[in-house]
DNA sequence: GCTACATTCTA
DNA sequence: AGAATGTAG
């Protein structure tokens, strides 16, 4: 019903890469002729520019959006920026748009950029509006029975799960899009990738293919197969019954609210079948979608959450600082089998079974005792479905520092692989998957292969294994981490317990925040560099610590930074930025798999330092201050184009971190525990 | 049917 | 670690 003549707005596509069920494209062809855009602007993101396999994926469902449209009749309008703000200014002042339509993102740089977005453009005598598209509920629509937001995932999604009202009903697909005028605009054309980067790119089409209509068949696939195996098969870290929906929901080409929608379906067809194991499928798979939704709740309560522990004492860790273990993790050469295969797909793929996630992410967390905030970066820069709100729910969730997380002193990896019924052997009984990414075991009987180091030497030589030469000794013995782990808690108890001491003796400021610890630097450059001399075992240098708060860079209300200022810990080995070579020495070869994705824990994000704090009593509906149809809305007002109110004065990120370190409250067993640690904030 | 022990899962 | 669920006897 879009009215030709009537206004002409502006779409601006951002990750609501889909034609269908995008609340911002339906509201401008309402309003009438449509101008669509996309900004390209990195810039933005910090730290997280995203990594080559991410930009691989944005590239190719682009232009599959692009040709979406031109089919419905208008293009897709690419502009190269380092301001959002003012390329969109100059798109609307050169199509003569009255109106701006966006779909929410709920990172902390978005939500700071599109608070911004809104002022600036309200002033300029532009209507915007924005609605959601990437949630099943907003994140100010949930609040438990105080009125306040959730701090556990369960409480969260039983209430999802029991709203009044349903999610939205996803909408159909546009038949045609009357075109604004777009002969003043200068597309730019944008660029993905560089030529290094195309060749290792060349694989990933094999597996994966972008864009919102193969999104939507890989979620019919997924519905009318795997899913009803979901349960059972949940554990098989080699085998393809994931979903492989996690990047295209990344980048938004597939709406959750259908998948949820028809997911549902499927589970009352189920339900009145009596297919027990049918539902239960479907309340975890549901599950896994609801921690995606439980990561942007995360995130735009806790602004900060990618890069500071939720709970926090953590702050008070001391994280070893070891480029050496990092490397080493990177590389796949921990001389753990089960993390070294996950490694070594994850950098040959940009895909990991969440299982594999859960089991390298906590290896790194606790046997390593690495900043998680490393870890979280590798993985952005390396996973294809890397998502800010994502991984950072992960890798708290992995490293204990969540309410409802794995609590941090318990270490559960690897090591009990070697009692059986380990990780190792759960998700890899047969020791296909460490096979298949660790050639070099490839010959080791399956009693051995998570744990060569206890294989007699004849065996080792039959298989044609040189521990320490041809695959690493453990990089770090279990007993060892376990022993360093409980010496580091204590010594976090402490710390805890003497900046406590120095608050309640005045000293205000007695933690350090910036003072008297040195903030752990991001993470070096991540490259993967296979071809480097065999990782030694038990590195001989003394485990050095840091204190965490893992400052990263900061973003100021004005905008996105784009300087470190965490002091570097320097240890680049720059000159070799080879980003993406596919191991040489992996079976890449092998059966034309398809890489799994699934829906993961992890993704990643950035940061920022002067945090917006976002106040929920502010918050109000669009209705108020934009547009008509703010009447015509139904009950929950899907577009309603609520949105959080940013106010810079509030706070700022010092404030709020010192005083009350923003965190969740604390309510673990884990806490109650130590009973001088904390209380709630609030 | 019930207790005692074992296994599984936890966001 | 602790709750919950499952199994053997």
């Amino acid at each position: 019903m879009g009215v030709p003549g009537g206004g002409c707005s502006v779409v601006w596509f951002r990750r609501d890469l889909r034609v269908e069920d995008n609340p911002a494209l339906a509201a401008g062809m309402r309003a009438g002729a449509v101008v669509a855009v996309f900004v390209w602007a990195p810039e933005e993101e910090g730290h997280y520019f995203p990594g080559r396999v991410s930009r691989w994926w944005l590239k190719h469902s682009l232009s599959h959006l692009d040709g979406s449209l031109r089919s419905l009749g208008t293009p897709l309008l690419t502009k190269r920026s380092t301001d959002s703000v003012s390329s969109l200014l100059e798109v609307i002042k050169l199509t003569g748009a009255a109106q701006l339509f966006f779909n929410h993102l709920y990172d902390p740089i978005s939500l700071v950029r599109d608070h911004r977005v809104k002022e600036v453009l309200t002033a300029e005598g532009v209507s915007v509006r924005s609605f959601n598209a990437d949630l099943l509920y907003e994140p100010w629509e949930m609040l438990d029975q105080e009125g306040q937001p959730f701090t556990t995932f369960s409480g969260f999604w039983d209430r999802c799960l029991s709203m009044p009202y349903d999610p939205e009903a996803p909408l159909l697909p546009p038949k045609r899009i009357f075109p604004g005028d777009v002969s003043r605009c200068n597309p730019d054309t944008l660029v993905f990738e560089d030529e290094s980067e195309k060749g290792s790119n060349a694989l990933l089409a094999r597996a994966w293919s972008p864009g919102w209509s193969n999104a939507d068949k890989a979620l019919t696939t997924f519905l009318n197969g795997p899913l009803i195996e979901y349960s059972k098969n949940r554990r098989k870290a080699d085998s393809a019954t994931t979903s492989f929906l996690s990047p295209h929901l990344h980048f938004g080409e597939v709406s959750v609210r259908k998948v949820f929608h028809l997911v549902r379906i499927k589970q009352v067809l189920w339900a009145n079948e009596g297919n027990k194991a049918g539902e239960e499928s479907v309340n975890l798979f549901l599950k896994s979608i609801g921690l995606r939704e439980y990561s942007r709740y995360i995130s735009f309560n806790h602004p900060y959450s990618h890069e500071r522990p939720l709970l926090g004492h953590l702050k008070y860790f001391p994280w070893v600082v070891d480029e050496g273990y990092f490397k080493a993790w990177r590389q796949g050469r921990t001389g753990y089998p089960l993390v070294d295969a996950g490694m070594r797909e994850l950098w040959a793929t940009g895909w990991l079974h969440d299982r594999i996630r859960v089991v390298v992410s906590s290896f790194f967390v606790k046997v390593l005792q690495l900043p998680w905030r490393w870890g979280m970066k590798y993985f952005w820069d390396t996973l294809l479905d890397a998502d800010l709100e994502s991984d950072a729910l992960g890798w708290q969730y992995i490293s204990g520092t969540l309410p409802d997380g794995r609590e941090f002193d318990r270490l559960d990896n690897p090591q009990d692989a070697l009692k059986e019924k380990i990780e190792g052997y759960k998700f890899d009984p047969n020791g296909e998957y460490v096979r298949r990414w660790l050639p070099e075991l490839a010959r080791l009987p399956t009693e051995w292969i998570h744990h060569p180091w206890n294989a007699p030497e004849s065996v080792l030589q039959a298989a044609g294994i040189e521990l320490g030469s041809n695959y690493p000794l453990p990089i770090v013995e279990i007993d060892s981490a376990k022993a360093r782990l409980e010496e580091a808690l204590t010594q976090m108890w402490q710390l805890e317990g003497a900046s406590q001491t120095a608050i309640e003796n005045g000293m205000e400021e007695g933690l350090g925040d910036s003072s008297e610890s040195i903030p752990i630097a991001f993470p070096p450059d991540t490259n993967m560099e296979m071809d480097t001399e065999p990782i030694r075992n038990n590195p001989p240098h003394a485990t050095i610590r840091r204190y965490e708060d893992q400052m990263v860079p900061s973003m100021t209300s004005s905008f996105i930074r784009v300087e470190d200022e965490e002091t570097s810990v320097d240890l680049r080995s720059s000159g070799d930025d080879n980003r993406a070579e596919v191991p040489s020495n992996v079976n890449t070869a092998e059966e034309p798999r398809r890489e799994p994705h699934g829906h993961t824990i992890f993704q990643t994000d950035r940061t920022n330092d002067a945090f917006p704090q976002f106040n929920f009593a502010r918050v109000r509906r669009n209705s108020e201050d934009s547009t008509a149809e703010s009447s015509s809305t139904t009950r929950r007002e899907r577009d309603g184009g609520v949105v959080p109110v940013w106010s810079p004065s509030n706070s700022t990120y010092s404030d709020q971190y010192r005083g009350e370190d923003n965190g969740i409250g604390t309510s673990s067993s884990y806490l109650a525990r130590r009973p001088q640690a904390h209380q709630l904030f609030n």
